[in-house]
DNA sequence: TCTGGGGTCCTGCATCTG
DNA sequence: TCTGCAGATGCAGGACCC
């Protein structure tokens, strides 16, 4: 459940069918979706509380069923906060490749709607459905056979939201939420959208939150009836801006089902601190792997390389450097990153987390190539393509640098540890 | 209470460039 | 050659989303 969704209360809304003219815009919202599928094999779960997310010390609450929620559980909330909130709950490890399993058959349902699909994540996606009324019949028709295929054919419920414009069909589906259906009629978005807490618009998040309470804003009308200057004086320009038309209903954003990727990263929070720098080292060259071969396997490259450092007291910096070329070489990212974490000052700080990301992204194939650093290009570029096809032949794990192997684990995973030695590779 | 991991976008400031 | 300016770009931090 999103911060979003626990403003609202749930169910769908009774009474005779609103007008969907207009109304070309779906929003599709899988109920409680990682619970979903894992009761899809776990039956005997139903009607208890079941939350999944990360079990370890620092795990946090993915996805929690409606039984869950009742106790107050909601996703993002540490799971031991969690734990304490609902003993009863069972708690499952979260299985991403099950969940992207179902997802994609979920958007091939959506996709056989029209091809106007924009995944918003694994679980939700707009549908613009204006080419398909003639085919297919009204929008809340539409919406409701969304609804009853994925039921039938996967197992689960969504709640559909149908609305002019995608900010308000998205607000509907968070209205109706589980297993409901809202169509917000063209000429009743203000009705609609006015009496709402402004929380639950798209982009009031806490912070932007209080600082409209300070101003006294505490409903979707109150910040509509507001001057604009103050908006943009109190909360910027560009955010300020943004609200006042959200608050008045207008969203001119179009369904987008193609969206290139800005930038890839990684990032792994310790289950204890570390001030280790050889063993943050370490780190750096797995996270680099990984967002290396996400970008051969995506065909990019990029340019920014940028690490993360979240030290034990929860102080987060970000250090980023944009390189001459754009590049998707593991080891380029890893020397990079090293780099900044060396000029970060914080080598001998305790660091609950590290992230490397690549920004500025760009096709590979009309990418100028990096020249490695001080190394022939063709080693590593070669090296690391030949990595990609065993990887992908044999499965992750099978082969990968020799800093990262650890004779002690027999796992694919090495956990960082006090013995751990050698930078480079 | 103690806060994941993957992202996007915005803002403010510094520096570079024409 | 120097100065001032505006726009572009780079960098760091933060808010927000699911």
């Amino acid at each position: 459940m999103s911060r979003k969704q626990q403003l609202h209360r749930p169910g769908p809304q009774p009474g005779p069918p609103a007008d969907d003219t207009g109304c070309a815009i779906l929003h599709v919202d899988m109920d409680a979706f990682f619970v979903s599928v894992e009761l899809l094999e776990r039956p005997e779960l139903r009607g208890r509380p079941v939350v999944v997310g990360g079990a370890g010390p620092r795990g946090v609450v993915a996805a929690a069923s409606y039984e869950a929620r009742r106790y107050g559980v909601h996703s993002a909330m540490p799971m031991t906060r969690a734990r304490r909130l609902c003993p009863q709950a069972v708690v499952l490890p979260g299985r991403h490749d099950r969940y992207r399993e179902a997802s994609a058959a979920v958007f091939e349902i959506l996709r056989s709607v029209t091809p106007l699909v924009e995944p918003l994540s694994l679980d939700e996606a707009f549908l613009d459905v204006a080419g398909a009324l003639r085919r297919l019949g009204r929008p809340a028709g539409i919406a409701a056979r969304i609804r009853a295929q994925v039921r039938d054919q996967q197992g689960i419920t969504c709640s559909v939201g149908v609305a002019s414009t995608k900010f308000v069909a998205k607000m509907a589906s968070t209205r109706c939420k589980p297993d409901g259906l809202l169509v917000v009629p063209a000429d009743g978005v203000l009705d609609f959208l006015h009496p709402l807490p402004v929380a639950s618009l798209w982009g009031v998040g806490e912070r932007t939150e209080q600082t409209l309470a300070r101003l006294g804003l505490r409903t979707v009308g109150q910040l509509a009836a507001t001057p604009l200057p103050t908006l943009r004086r109190e909360l910027g320009n560009a955010l300020g801006a943004h609200l006042h038309e959200l608050s008045w209903g207008r969203d001119p954003r179009a369904v987008e089902p193609e969206s290139a990727d800005k930038s890839i990263g990684a990032e792994e929070t310790f289950a204890t601190d570390i001030d280790d720098p050889q063993v943050i080292r370490r780190e750096l060259l797995r996270l680099a792997e990984r967002v290396g071969a996400r970008l051969r396997a995506g065909g990019n490259s990029g340019r920014t390389v940028s690490v993360k450092l979240r030290t034990a007291e929860f102080r987060t910096i970000t250090r980023s450097r944009t390189l001459r070329d754009p590049t998707d070489l593991a080891r380029v990212i890893y020397v990079t990153a090293c780099e900044l974490y060396e000029a970060s000052g914080l080598e001998r700080v305790r660091l609950r987390l590290v992230g490397v990301r690549v920004e500025n992204l760009e096709p590979a194939d009309t990418a100028t190539r990096q020249l490695a650093l001080d190394e022939p290009e063709t080693g590593w570029r070669e090296a690391e393509r030949a990595v990609d096809q065993v990887v992908g032949r044999f499965g992750p794990g099978t082969i990968r640098p020799a800093a990262l192997v650890r004779k002690d684990l027999p796992g694919d995973r090495a956990a960082p540890g006090p013995q751990d030695g050698e930078r480079g590779r």
